[in-house]
Parts: C-alpha cells; sequence; structure tokens
DNA sequence: CCTGAATATTTGAGATTGTCAAGTATTGGG
DNA sequence: CCCAATACTTGACAATCTCAAATATTCAGG
C-alpha cells in the first residue's frame, strides 16, 4: 500500500493538481490586483514594490536589488523616475560612501500609504471566510511554506 | 458583538493580515519558480504561458490576447519568438480568414511537457501537507475564490 | 603610506514585454 | 454593394531586465 499511496502523492494526484491550478489563480488575481491599484496611483508593479520597501525605511541600492532579485543596474532606473517625480530620494550613507540610501519622502511614503489601503485583496476574497477558517487557512500556509517566512537575519552577513 | 466583529474584519484585522502576507509570500515563490523553470528551458515567462496554453489547443491570438489578459499586439511579438525558434506555428482558421489559430508543434508540446514536469511548485510545499490537509486547503482556496474559478461545465455543475 | 582586490553604484547596449494608434484583410448586416 | 465591426499586424515608444564596462570608495597587506 505504501508505494501505492507514494505514487498517488508523487504524480498526477489530482488533489495536488487541483490545488496547484487554485494557486495559480490565486497568484493571477492577487497580481492583477496589484497592478491595477498600482496603476490608479500611476505607477507600474516594480514601482510600486520598490516604493512599498522604501516606505518603511531607507534602504541601499544593492539590498533592494537582493530583494527584488534583480541587478543593481535594474534597482538603478526603477529609483531613477521614482526620484523623477519627488517620491524618492538618494542620500548619501554616512558610515560608506560608496553606498545611496533610497529614501521615500514625505509624499513617497503617503503614496505608499494610500497605495496600501486600496490594496483590497485582504477584504474582498477573506471576507469569504469565517474567522475559524481564516485561521485554518493560515496554519496551512504556514506548514506549506515551511518555516523560512521568518526575514533572515540582517546583522550578520550572508 | 456584530459591530465589533465587523469592525476586525474590515480595518487592520492582524489575522487578515497575516493571511495576505503569506498568500504574499506564496505568490512570491510561485513567480519565481515560473521564472526559473521558464528560463531553464530558455523562455521567459510569458513565452512559457503561451506555451503552455496552446500545449493544450490551437487558440486564435485574439482568445489569447483575453486570456492573458493583454492587447492583440503584444500576443503577435510572443507567438513571433516563439515561431522563430519552431515551437509555434500559425495556422488558418477554416472558418473565418481573418482569424489566425497559433498552434503548438510537436516541439512544443513535447517542450511544454517538460516544462510542466520541472514546475515542482507541486512537489515540495505540498508535500509538507497529508491528503485531509491539501482537501481543506482546497476547500478554503475554492471558497476564498468564488465560484468563478470553474469552468462552465458542459454537463453537469461542479 | 601605497597598491590592489573587493564592493557599490552607474552607464550603455540590447532583448523582451507591454501600450497605443494606424493600417490591412475579412466578415456580415442593411 | 457599402460600411461598420472584427482580427491581426506594424511601428513608435516606455518600462523592466540582463550583462559588461566604467567610476568611486573601502579595506587588507606590504
Amino acid at each position: 500500500m505504501g508505494i501505492l499511496i507514494l505514487m498517488a502523492t508523487q504524480r498526477t494526484d489530482p488533489l495536488a493538481l487541483e490545488v496547484v491550478e487554485l494557486i495559480g489563480t490565486v497568484v493571477a488575481r492577487y497580481h492583477a490586483e496589484y497592478e491595477q491599484a498600482a496603476a490608479e496611483h500611476a505607477l507600474t508593479g516594480a514601482q510600486a514594490r520598490v516604493l512599498g520597501l522604501l516606505s518603511m525605511e531607507p534602504i541601499p541600492m544593492r539590498r533592494m536589488a537582493q530583494k527584488l532579485k534583480c541587478e543593481p543596474s535594474n534597482v538603478t532606473g526603477i529609483v531613477d523616475r521614482l526620484e523623477a517625480r519627488g517620491l524618492v530620494e538618494r542620500r548619501p550613507d554616512p558610515s560608506d560612501r560608496r553606498v545611496k540610501l533610497a529614501a521615500a519622502t514625505q509624499e513617497g511614503r503617503s503614496t505608499a500609504r494610500r497605495l496600501r489601503e486600496s490594496l483590497d485583496f485582504a477584504r474582498e476574497p477573506l471576507a469569504q471566510l469565517t474567522e475559524v477558517e481564516r485561521a485554518v487557512l493560515r496554519d496551512l500556509l504556514r506548514r506549506m511554506l515551511g518555516e523560512e517566512t521568518a526575514e533572515p537575519p540582517s546583522a550578520a552577513g550572508s
């Protein structure tokens, strides 16, 4: 019997396939809503993502590239465009003159806040679920993602 | 009590926020794996998505644009590149000479199949869950997404 | 102190994705 | 037959992304 179960979960398990399909739908929906919310603030998806990160704290260009999993030269362009619109500024890093800190301006932070509020992926789909169901969903997603959800320690070098 | 529950689910509900956060993580993970799997077959994400759809059945350019939620002229370019690599071909539609059907070639279908197999978002994260848990997750995702997920059934409803 | 490797950022070239407007071919109703 | 609608392509342009090369700065050794 063990072999049968293994084979069933290994390949063409209809349940797993359906879950993957559903997750694909969630991903598509999430993306569409994010792009639309960004567009309503005259931002592209990439710009909204960067601005969202910078609204929390100033970040060196290099680290931003790591967070976005892209080349640093790409971040240069995105920050350029945000800076040209007064949403972001570059500051020197006092402790290392090679580093430039990208930081949201006052206007950038308020744009980021409005963006977050208009991003109601939370409300609409989750409203279908009861409190208990949401807790179950949270636990299942946690287990699915494993423990690595936590931030990697920023103090120690990677 | 009703008012309290309403307020709690309306704004800054920590449970809903955490679920949204987790979904964001799932989205990021899914995307990263998809792009990587595509890249391993020398495809971009957009090309992989189109090829995946075409591996099922030929589709008019117009409908492809609707599925991808983009302009038809964009599909032209993506299919151009896939066609230049012999993965896709354009066929006339016998019933309407305005229409061009994009169809995967033999090689295109086999590439799409290998791509699907290497896309193991299914196996790794879902392996953490038991059969029952996966079923619960499926039902919660279905409810969350509403009924619109289902294909218009030809025979019985879902 | 000086040299050289390593690091942080930018610049420039080029590919891809995406939009929009305009052009061509075909369909179908009046 | 005519004309609006439809399907697709083309061309121009912006944004995102990668890669290689250039610049500035740090830091470790001699």
